[in-house]
DNA sequence: AATCAAACTTGACAATGTCAAGATTATATC
DNA sequence: GATATAATCTTGACATTGTCAAGTTTGATT
């Protein structure tokens, strides 16, 4: 791995460089306000270096994706290993990380997690990634399943951790998109909302002490 | 409403021609593929005749987010007078139409629900017909509440609703996203699917037949 | 040390969003 | 009904962008 030099004509580390540039870019002026020229800029390379490491525009898009499920999955590695045996809590805590990662980061988070890519099948890597996401939460599922604090529904345990999935990408979904009143907010704040949102699916009552962490 | 002459200098409903197109667009060519110019050639203008309609590209984009409110809307009120008094019928006609819209119409409705439009409090139009989309969905689940079909919780309805809205909306975009396995899809079918996401919220079992019309 | 491939640069091109200024037509006012 | 006014549309221009082509520099391999 060499050294990043300050001046040589190799970079070396412009991919990463670029895509810590991208996520920037896109955190302060939008989805929209990304370009790969100014991502080239900001890594203070020229206007065309990024295709050395990027076929499209779309691959850095789907670049930034990665890093977005990337950092969604090492939160829940610590949720899991912070909470071993008890799905619940980390049931409850990996849907926290997700609307933390939403409201902290509403740009990332949409084109992570929004369908901003177009063919996504194009990207590999990020096929990859997002199945991973899914398979943490089908375990999490299973175990809840196990433990009875989820119902057992007749349809595999996929489906029920896709409701799962679902349930907690809608609400975060909606409250990016602004379409959950402000006011419903004030007054339910993302914590005790998404409490409520798994009093709906869970089958056990829900104290909502355990989320004082 | 002057009639659309073939070669006046106005165009008559250029407006709507001009969403018609963008739709169209969007439709074959993603989201991407939507251009300001290819709308206007489409619709037989000059490109810069759009500006005297949309101020923006993204005030065209919101325009079709409107169109696809409207069309949900059109649904759910011919469902609402089909099942009159049947909340239950409501609320899974009501997901079905959105899974339906969201698998005909990916890429009109990824506009639509999904977040693209940057600046949605910039679109009156938009927060206007979203908020009754939000409203169709709280009045179902006040009556399933009511009706005993969903269950109250200690929070406030539009809590309840905001959880269904989420949980069908999270689902659709799983789906359209390609997240979920072709495999589960083709052992369940998004029909077969929605049920067993709204046996988890719904409290009284399903007959899966009620669907069959 | 010579060769090769990867990483990066410069240059070019068509397409796009948008501004400015002008042309055409509908509508309202007298 | 003529005239003013505003809305609608056109032509022209510009900077920016994604991407192709061709060349340059450098690290790695032999």
């Amino acid at each position: 791995m060499p050294v990043m030099s300050k001046k040589s004509y190799h970079h070396g580390d412009l991919k990463n460089a670029l895509i810590s540039a991208a996520i920037e870019i896109v955190a302060q002026e939008g989805v929209y306000g990304l370009t790969l020229r100014k991502a080239a800029r900001k890594a203070g390379v020229s206007h065309n270096a990024p295709y050395a490491h990027f076929t499209d525009k779309q691959a850095l898009i789907a670049a930034i994706a990665v890093d977005g499920h990337s950092k969604i999955q090492s939160l829940i590695s610590k949720v899991v290993e912070k909470y071993p045996n008890d799905p619940l809590q980390q049931l409850v805590h990996l849907a926290w990380a997700y609307v933390q990662f939403g409201l902290r980061s509403p740009a990332h988070y949409k084109i992570t997690f929004s369908g901003l890519i177009e063919n996504e099948k194009n990207y590999p890597a990020f096929v990859e990634v997002s199945q991973l996401s899914m398979s943490a939460i089908k375990k999490i599922t299973a175990d809840c399943q196990s433990a009875g604090i989820l119902k057992k529904s007749d349809y595999e345990v996929e489906m029920v951790a896709v409701s799962m999935w679902g349930l907690i990408h809608g609400l975060v979904s909606l409250v990016i998109e602004g379409q959950v009143s402000s006011k419903l907010l004030m007054r339910n704040p993302p914590k005790a909302m998404l409490i409520a949102t798994l009093q709906q699916v869970v089958c056990v009552p829900l104290d909502v002490s355990i989320l004082n962490s």
